[in-house]
RNA sequence: GCCCGCGUAGCUCAGUGGAUAGAGCGUCUGCCUCCGGAGCAGAAGGUCGAAGGUUCGAGUCCUUUCGCGGGCACCA
């Protein structure tokens, strides 16, 4: 029995006590969905509900005396073995072992389906993250959405959104005039610019430029004139930097959809059309030689500049013509990953959805992940470009593995900034609570391997009452939450809760397993259908491991 | 100064109004005669930063306050 199953007895026994005169409330004010949750306390039974205290109110009765109503009821529901009434108005349900067991056969028939549910169905979903300049590598701050990212799309994508994960490479203005500069300056030989960037990786793309000029037959771009050596050296540094990130991406194993170059924006008047149309809608004003769009009239705290009055676009009309384009792409649903360092932007990016007509917060969401410490020793170590303490996305994979990196910068919450310890990932990385899951899922799938030589088969037999015992009654719990963690972290968008299922699920399992519930028969002893349920339960574990793993974007090991 | 986020076990962090606040790591004690000990059982460790308030009920919501991080451009 699944809690949607349960969820509907429970109505169904509500309905009555209320049709019987046991309780007198208007049908129309029971909540659209009842929702049964495991309690914390396993004493106080498989799921526990607290809509008699919900209704009470409305009831203008005691919630005991509701909860007593729906009680009498709701044991007569098949599945149902026992109903009590505790504390102010609890109901604590216990199921019929069988009906509880019947819980592993949909899980497997389910098998990658089993958690994919319809919570976000229909809905058309752009999801922006990491978009880190072209300028330099990715280091660990921007891993960190990476990894978040990635997983928050594959859990929209589970609870039944259609996702497009974008990459916005800022690829104009300023930073890559800079960056250009740089290249230009090391390439000659000469010293970094003032406000440039350092960093041997500098270096090696100057040289890669040069020599990628070079073999396609052009001039050697160190003896052009300053302008067309500064755009033989943006364009090529860029488009090296480009696939570097790409590449380090890939092998991190988050792959975009999209890589929207900002320059395409304005090299197609895509900037003057989307300054043209918020001209119309009357939220533009012309002083001091610049043009202004009025975000104040939606609740940022200063008007904007968008042309500044040397003519150039300022970055925030990139931004106008990007969510235009987005949203004229069919999006309904425009989510930026953004680092706590640009929170500031919130205000004037819903201004600027509002002036379009959009709802702030429906059309557009913002998600503002807060940064990560890097520390040595327990001591803060400030990323320094000159003093190559930088840590990039490529040093993170080589000192830990893809798995753990993964995990643990997608286990937290995004909200708290995060500690990360560098001697911590290097020296024990079997700290890492990736590898209890994993280990966990290795463990499933060397038991279904020696199942299979023992001859213990699924098809032969599967009697969910045999699974009887407190530690088969704990993971069956765990494994029937997981549809509705799914749908809570994709309607929350917060990936790490799957992690943290997927903690707590991989513990019971370990305990079912420590408990001697053998799937295998000892010794000489026959094959019997406690063993062949419990090899259902095993794979039914199994299954809801990997499909886990798999919405983090970590390996589900068959041996470890 | 104003705005946002965070203060929960020694450390890193879960817990978006429910019952006795959890996990991993670290410390201590046990468990390999049959499915892998990267595991399990148990112990120790907490005034949930502080003070008020709302509520039948607050780690969770509101106000104030202290501490930490981040942001307040005609930069990108």
């Amino acid at each position: 029995m699944t809690p949607a199953e349960l969820s509907l007895a429970l109505r169904a026994a509500l309905v009555r006590a209320v049709d019987d005169g046991a309780v007198d409330l208007d049908l129309a004010d029971l909540p659209a969905e009842l929702h049964v949750e495991r309690p914390r306390q396993r004493e106080h039974g498989d799921w526990a509900t607290n809509i008699a205290m919900q209704l009470a109110k409305k009831a203008g009765v005691a919630p005991r005396l509701i909860a007593e109503a729906v009680a009498v009821r709701l044991r007569e529901a098949p599945g149902v073995a026992a109903v009590d009434v505790a504390g102010p108005g609890f109901l604590n349900i216990t199921l019929d072992t069988a009906a509880a067991g019947e819980l592993v056969r949909s899980i497997v028939e389910a098998g990658p389906g089993y958690g994919r549910t319809q919570e976000l169905a229909g809905e058309r979903v752009n999801l922006e993250f990491v978009s880190a300049n072209p300028t330099g590598p990715i280091h660990i701050g921007g891993v960190r959405w990476a990894a978040v990212g990635d997983s928050l799309a594959r859990v929209l994508q589970a609870a039944g959104a259609g996702v497009t994960r974008e990459y916005y490479f800022n690829d104009h203005g300023g930073q890559i005039d800079r960056f250009a500069r740089s290249l230009l300056a090391r390439a000659r030989g000469e010293e970094t610019p003032e406000d440039g960037y350092g960093g041997a990786y500098i270096d090696e793309i100057a040289e890669a430029v040069v020599a990628g000029e070079l073999a396609a037959g052009r001039p050697d771009p160190r003896t052009l004139p300053a302008a067309e050596a500064q755009e033989a050296f943006r364009a090529g540094g860029v488009d090296r930097m480009f696939s570097e990130i790409k590449a380090s991406l890939h092998d991190f194993g988050v792959d975009f959809d999209v890589y929207f170059h900002e320059d395409s924006l304005h090299e197609s008047g895509a900037v003057e059309r989307a300054v043209a149309r918020l001209r119309e809608l009357g939220h533009i004003f012309e002083a001091d030689g610049a043009t202004w769009l009025r975000t104040t009239d939606f609740g940022d705290d200063k008007d904007r500049v968008i042309i500044k009055s040397d003519g150039e676009a300022a970055y925030i009309a990139a931004d106008l013509a990007y969510y235009l384009d987005k949203r004229e792409r069919g999006f309904d649903r425009v989510i930026i990953m953004l680092g706590a360092d640009h929170h500031g932007y919130i205000g004037r990016m819903m201004a600027m959805c509002a002036a379009f007509g959009d709802v702030p917060g429906v059309n557009l969401e913002i998600l503002i992940g807060q940064l990560v410490n890097l520390l040595k020793d327990g001591k803060p170590l400030r990323m320094s470009k000159r003093a190559g303490t930088v840590v990039t996305l490529e040093d993170l994979v080589e000192l830990v593995g893809v798995d753990a990196a993964r995990y643990s910068l997608a286990r937290s919450s995004a909200d708290s900034s995060l500690d990360v310890d560098l001697d911590l990932l290097t020296r024990a990385t079997n700290e890492n609570p990736v590898f209890y899951v994993q280990y966990a899922h290795a463990r499933t799938a060397n038991v279904a391997r020696n199942a299979a030589d023992a001859g213990v088969r699924r098809e032969d037999g599967f009697d969910p009452s045999l699974l009887e015992h407190e530690s088969e009654a704990v993971l069956l719990g765990a494994l029937s939450d997981y549809p509705r963690v799914i749908a809570q972290a994709a309607r929350l968008r917060e990936p790490h809760r799957v992690a943290r299922y997927l903690e707590t699920l991989a513990g019971s399992y370990h305990k079912w397993y420590d408990q001697k519930r053998r799937v295998l028969p000892v010794g000489d002893e026959a094959v019997t259908d406690a063993h062949r349920t419990r090899l259902w339960l095993n794979d039914a574990t199994r299954q809801v491991l990997a499909n886990g793993l798999g919405l983090l974007g970590v390996g589900a090991p068959e041996r470890m």
